[in-house]
DNA sequence: TTCCGGCATAATGGATACAATCTTGATCAT
DNA sequence: ATGATCAAGATTGTATCCATTATGCCGGAA
């Protein structure tokens, strides 16, 4: 018989987390903003353990910080916070390439997402951009690096979405080099060329962000 | 008049995860133990509010993992725990030698920890030696990336304390070696100086840990 | 007017009690 | 021995309650 019973979802922890997280980025609760617990609660149709949880895990995401007594304030995206959020992603991406030079693993996903990001439109950059980055983070073997970074990614990155088509072409080529230099197993030239491909982004949209 | 009132310590959350980090790093709780709520919380002398949170903070450390309806499950110091963790601060670690050169930064308070960690004698050496590591952090100006190593050393570092002279001796060298980088702002050998210099302790912990 | 201090309100941090759901282990029949 | 049933215990989420603390307003003094 087939069993229509609800799969359990995520702990409301993390659904929670999850909301509120993409409120943030997406700057629908602006920046300096006091998340009120009870009212937050309300808004999400839960009680108040859980949001207390998912607001824990926000501000370790740095989307949050818990101020005494305070409550839980909201984090902006301000050119400090991209610059140090887009180190952070360039030492531990590049340091996963250098993992995977090391280990010569396998790159058959990561060749399969480059491919598709050379051949397909820039309608869906954003996903096979996405897809490149975190089967490299995969390959690497270490599974912290995922969790923390997939964290990162969610943190900001992905309220930072790339549209301008001159990015867009500028990754791409970045993407193929990299591919390359993991495929040659230099792992010294791997790691620098992610660094300087993050780190290249992190200044564009430093500018974006300026610039406006 | 005097002020005698208590000052207001951290909340009561990092109070219990503080605690029950330093049971888990030391193994007073062996790996694979489940910790029930409200018996830690009882223990602890507080309320199973902020007990929670505290699980979700560990959990977020890479310490515990908490598994649905099943409870917070304590992680174990595995060899591939222990490679995970080095390698990511070696990534953090050789990024912030990498922006101290770049940005050249003050160094006058690593300076004061090489010279303290070259004469005084071994008795102090864990914590010239967190010191000197923190103050690079520190003068790297990201202070997302403090954070982020803060706990980390926390989570792990702190319980792999090395107590072998050798290593001691070693690591006093490698440290001199790094400063003089720092100081020369070359930013590319510091890095990897910082890089070999934690890759390499994460071998002597590893052989440690496998060797009895 | 401007600045300072006290007071009242409101919200946080934490405690506690409780309902519902899930895991688990033991019992029992096959 | 194997497999299903079922009861006990734990977790997850809900609902309040209380003490402490931040904050803003108001009034008085310089």
């Amino acid at each position: 018989m087939l069993n229509l019973r609800p799969v359990k979802l995520l702990p409301v922890r993390e659904q929670a987390a999850a909301s509120l997280r993409e409120a943030i980025i997406s700057q629908s609760i602006p920046a300096g903003e006091v998340l009120p617990l009870e009212a937050t609660a309300k808004a999400l149709g839960i009680s108040v353990t859980p949001v207390r949880e998912a607001f824990v895990i926000l501000a370790r995401d740095g989307l949050l910080e818990l101020a005494q007594n305070r409550g839980a304030v909201v984090l902006g995206m301000t050119a400090k916070n991209i610059r140090e959020h887009y180190q952070i992603r360039a030492a531990l991406e590049s340091e996963a390439c250098r993992l995977v030079c090391e280990k010569g693993a396998d790159l058959s996903e990561i060749e399969h997402c480059v491919n598709h990001l050379v051949s397909s439109g820039a309608e869906n950059y954003s996903e096979l951009n996405q897809s490149f980055h975190y089967n490299i983070w995969l390959a690497s073997g270490n599974s912290r690096l995922v969790t923390m970074l997939s964290e990162l990614w969610n943190g900001l990155s992905m309220g930072l979405r790339t549209t301008k088509d001159e990015y867009a072409r500028k990754s791409r080529a970045e993407h193929e080099n990299i591919f390359a230099l993991l495929e040659a197993r230099d792992a010294m030239k791997a790691a620098e060329a992610m660094r300087d491909h993050i780190l290249r982004s992190m200044n564009d949209m430093l500018t974006r962000y300026t610039e406006r």
